[in-house]
Formats: C-alpha cells, sequence, structure tokens
DNA sequence: TTCGTGTATTCTGTATACAGAGTACCGCAT
DNA sequence: ATGCGGTACTCTGTATACAGAATACACGAA
C-alpha cells in the first residue's frame, strides 16, 4: 500500500517561462501589434540570458503571434481582420466537433461556469467575460474527450482573446452570448448531438461577425503601412 | 509599373533545416516510434552544433511528434491507435470545412491530382499513393482560401504520414479511394457545398475507422510497456 | 543471492562568445 | 536640396563552455 502523493512535475524551464510571460504581455496587449521584439530587451527584462528568449520566439513564430519583419528581425503580429475572421472559421469546425462529441456523451456541464458568466456580464468586467468564455468552450473541448481538439483549439483562442481585449469595450451581444451557451449545454446535456452542432455554428459564426465588424471600424494597431513612406514614418513611433 | 520578380527568401537557417530532417525522419520510420533522442548525436550526424537541434526538438515536442521520456529526455513519440483515431477526428472536421469552402467557390482542382492518385496505386507505389493522398487534400485546404486550414492540417498530415507508412503495405481500399476523391471534386467543382461537405465527411470517417483497425492488429512500435519490469527490458534494447 | 547506498558518468538546459548579415546614418557630389 | 556611396553599428544565429540533475553501475552488507 503505497502513501498518496502526487507526482510533482518540476520542470521550472525558463523556455516555457519565457514563452508564457510572451503570450500573456501579446495577448493582453502590453506587447502591441506590430511592436519590434529585440531578444536582448526581452531577456533583459526577464533577467535570463538570450537563449531561453531565443527558443521561446520561435515557439511563437510557429504559433503566428510573432513573424519576420524582413530585415527587422520579428516583430509582434498584426491584428487583421481577415486574420481574425479566419482563425473563427477554424475554431468554429473545431468547436462544432466538440459539441457534437460531447452531445454524444451526454456530458453535464457545471453550472458555475454560466454563474461566472453571466456575473461577469452583470459587472461589466471584462477580463472576467474573456475567462468565462474560454473556460466554457474550454469545458465542452474537454467534455469531448479528444485532447488534441483542445490542444489545436487553445491556439486559436490566443488570437481571439487579443481580439476580444481591443473589442470587448462597448458590447452589445454580451447577454446574449450567455443564452447561447445556455442552449447548447442545455443541447448537450440533452444528447442532442445534431442541435448541439447546430447551435454552436451559429454561435461562432455570429461571434466571428461581430468582431470582424468591430475589428475593421478601429483598426488600433491593425494592418495599414502599405505604403513605403508611411512605413518609415511607422518605424520610428514603433521604436 | 515594377517588374515581375518574385520575393526572394534566403534563409537557410540550420534550425528549420534540422526540424524537417527530423521530421521527415519520423515520418517515414527511419527513427522508429519510442526511440530515444540523444541531442549530440543528432547533432553529429547532421554536422551542427546541439544549439539548432535542441530547438528543432522542441518544436517538434510542441507538436507531438517526440515527447518526453521523464528523465530519459526525449523520445520519439509512439503510434497509438486511440491518437491516430483522434487525429483523424480533428483533421475530418478541418477536411469538411474545406470542402465546403472550396465548394462555395465552386473551385476546379487539377485533374493530374487523380492521374498523379491512380497512376500510384497501379503502380502499388506506396510512397507515390501517400503523396498523391496529401496533394489531393492539399489541393482543397488550398482552394478553401484559408491558409489557416492547411497550418493546422498539415501537423496531423504528418501524424497520419507515419500511420500510412506502417498501414498502407497491403491495402483494401486503395482503389476505392480515388472514387471517393473523384466524387468530392466533381461536389466542390459543381458548387454543391452540403454534398461536398458530407462526402467527405465519409471518407475520412472510413480511412481513419481502416486505419486504427490496421494499427490495432499490428502494433509495431505502439504503445505496450505498461509494468516496470517490462519498461526496463524495453530500454535495454532500445538503447 | 539480493537489496541498498554511494559514486561516476551521461545528458540536458542555460550562459557566454563569436562571426556574419543587414540597416541606418553621415558625408560628398551633382 | 537630393541622391548615392561608404562606414559603423546593431542584432541575429550558431558554436562553445559550464553547471546541475538524473540514471546506471558497482560495491558492500545482510
Amino acid at each position: 500500500m503505497s502513501i498518496q502523493l502526487f507526482r510533482l512535475e518540476s520542470t521550472p524551464d525558463l523556455v516555457d517561462q519565457v514563452y508564457r510571460a510572451l503570450l500573456d504581455a501579446i495577448s493582453e496587449g502590453s506587447l502591441a501589434p506590430g511592436r519590434r521584439i529585440i531578444q536582448e530587451e526581452l531577456a533583459e527584462q526577464l533577467a535570463v540570458s538570450r537563449q531561453p528568449v531565443l527558443q521561446a520566439l520561435r515557439l511563437l513564430k510557429k504559433d503566428g503571434f510573432v513573424q519576420d519583419a524582413p530585415g527587422r528581425g520579428l516583430q509582434v503580429s498584426l491584428l487583421e481582420p481577415r486574420h481574425i475572421s479566419q482563425v473563427y472559421e477554424v475554431r468554429s469546425a473545431l468547436d462544432t466537433l466538440a459539441a457534437r462529441l460531447a452531445a454524444q456523451q451526454k456530458a453535464p456541464l457545471d453550472p458555475a461556469l454560466f454563474i461566472a458568466g453571466r456575473g461577469a456580464v452583470a459587472r461589466g468586467d471584462v477580463k472576467a467575460m474573456i475567462d468565462a468564455d474560454l473556460a466554457f468552450h474550454g469545458a465542452i473541448y474537454r467534455a469531448a474527450g479528444n485532447p488534441l481538439i483542445e490542444q489545436s483549439a487553445s491556439l486559436h483562442w490566443h488570437h481571439i482573446r487579443r481580439a476580444m481585449g481591443l473589442a470587448l469595450r462597448e458590447a452589445s451581444l454580451r447577454e446574449s452570448v450567455w443564452d447561447e451557451h445556455q442552449a447548447i449545454a442545455e443541447a448537450i446535456a440533452a444528447g442532442q448531438a445534431d442541435r448541439a452542432e447546430r447551435l454552436m455554428r451559429q454561435h461562432c459564426g455570429k461571434a466571428s461577425a461581430y468582431m470582424v465588424a468591430l475589428l475593421a471600424a478601429s483598426p488600433s494597431g491593425a494592418s495599414g503601412a502599405s505604403s513605403v513612406a508611411a512605413r518609415r514614418k511607422i518605424n520610428s513611433v514603433v521604436r
């Protein structure tokens, strides 16, 4: 009879820590879109050598959070409406799959999720709203029983978080989101796979359209910079 | 009026090269599932320092092609039927989405794809069959007009390539695959989104079931190694 | 013979050092 | 004033060096 001890994972691993720190910074906007990346600068701020930073940046590049700025090294990826729309398209497919699988198992969702979500809306707490949204969809991914779904979707979620942070200030559909969530959860719990799938598809489509419209209206940090002249001007500001 | 010149990308970048070399080796099986990874060994073979290898391994780990073997560093991921089934599940969702989008644009597919595919089947050339399959689905991804689909799916494809390499030796459904492909292409070209989506879903489901069954039957390099005793024995062999 | 402990070896992760590529800036000619 | 050329500097990517962690093995005791 062995004592009940939890396997402790002791990997501080600087690369992982740097990765998360940068991802947080990018998601939440403190590393603004278009911001030029300088390894030494980041390394110094995080009090590590350039090595872990270098590796973390490569991971972030693979995910699309930073991108090549030819001749300039890397920069934080821009927030283009088109890109966000594509992210939503893919995520929608994953969410739809997850909803179907979850429904097939008649998985009940924790009611606390809805309380948290509606509470955040009531308080007007944007950050909590984003977290609650993420928690809801994450719960469905896990209920689907296929970890790859969550793994694939989590990447996209960071992109969405970026957009939400900019867009959710003035929100007209805050209320309806959680009505939709509730309807989806009911369909899943009832095992109505087709219905759950359809509702999820609609939900994602609606959210996408809203987000894109809002983002296109206020191109804060978005693309721009088409002409060389404009680019030069922006460079001087960005630095 | 500017001359039509292609932006030339001149990044040999050892990390990328190592990444691709390793991915190829893993996909094609020359780095067998479960094989322990030793950085210095790979570095020496590729004639680079450990640094690029280290970074490439981290990328591969993120993709799931190598995994932690606690205390032992890394090892090539095992080929578990369950995992492959999950890969197919996700890929199916992506392919279905791609088929729908492509159909909405009535994208015609290059007939050469089918000639290549059926030719490979006729010759019994397994590698060519895999390539043709990949080319077909890749064409649909691109036709969908959302690069994120191809990006997400390409990862999964490497996992599938691994499975195919082991499984496609004796193949009963080689013929029917290209009938199905053709039907899908016709639906897409005709702009029948629903039909294309349905056909693609069936196609993926069938392929998945077949692959999993075959993989479960011949667990070459698959999981196993549950007990500590067995593990010790395997270790001595693997080294 | 078998179990346990101590030591040596191996390998990884991080830091530092180095070389090459590219840009930015300054001066000069037109 | 504007455009071109040269020089200096910055930054990245790769190699090497170093320290710590973990395993494997050998030796001794029961």
